[in-house]
DNA sequence: CTTGACCTTCTAGTAACTAGAAGCTTTATA
DNA sequence: TATAAAGCTTCTAGTTACTAGAAGGTCAAG
């Protein structure tokens, strides 16, 4: 399989695979014309780290969470352990974001929005 | 004021406050020796930057609407233009991270977290 | 045999800082 | 007064996870 197959089987842009290689992730055989070969292991590996990304987690646990996989002799608690981390962080995010979206909404639902230069928005920032 | 005086008084890291001058943000004065001198109106400026970026706006939004609050001309609907559109964005980013969370919270549920090798978490990353 | 699609590597850019190095100035202390 | 500590300066490079683009080799079709 070359690079623009796994591309389409995985979903993730070539240069996004190139770059996984580059940083370890992966390790695709070469043709002799220098072109990448990808067994289905490997695309199977992208799908795994597709997946993973889309959940979002950084690509150092993706590294962990891939040696886990390969690993038969693993703990799940070790999987389950970055994970909870990972939703921490996320839990963390969101309550990071709506608190500023809340801000923004009662900011935004004062400001008339016109051509006048008043601006509750503005005052706020200011910090009048 | 010298930049550590002004950190102070925004809880900006100076190094940020260098940074935001770097990229035009402010304007600090010079002393004859090099030091940079900070106004009263640049430590407003710095505060308003301060609570913007508090607010999640990018730079470059700050850079607009710090250039709104300098217009006694402005028209408020610019403003809220920004914030609505900064808005959207920030909702966008929580629907996807809780939709995230829920996914991670319903595989951190279903795992054992024991020493056992079986994982509901990996297998979805597999594609199982 | 040439055109176009596909592959390669390498460099640089993105966002918003942050850490650290090398060196000058000012202030406090012995 | 000597010196050490604190504070200031600039500059470079690192952070995350790609992404765009350039320059050039390879392969399949007409």
């Amino acid at each position: 399989m070359n690079i623009s197959q796994a591309s389409q089987a995985t979903g993730l842009p070539s240069k996004t695979i190139r770059y996984y290689e580059d940083i370890g992730l992966i390790q695709a055989d070469r043709h002799a014309n220098g072109y990448r070969v990808f067994s289905d292991t490997d695309v199977h590996k992208l799908a795994f780290l597709a997946r993973a990304r889309s959940l979002g987690f950084p690509i150092d646990s993706c590294r962990s969470l891939l040696a886990l996989y390969d690993d038969q002799d693993r703990a799940s608690a070790d999987v389950k352990r970055i994970a909870q981390a990972h939703l921490a962080e996320i839990d963390q995010k969101v309550a990071e974001l709506k608190a500023m979206g809340q801000t923004l909404r009662h900011l935004i639902d004062t400001c008339a929005g016109d051509n006048r230069p008043d601006c509750p928005i503005l005052d706020d920032l200011a910090g009048d």
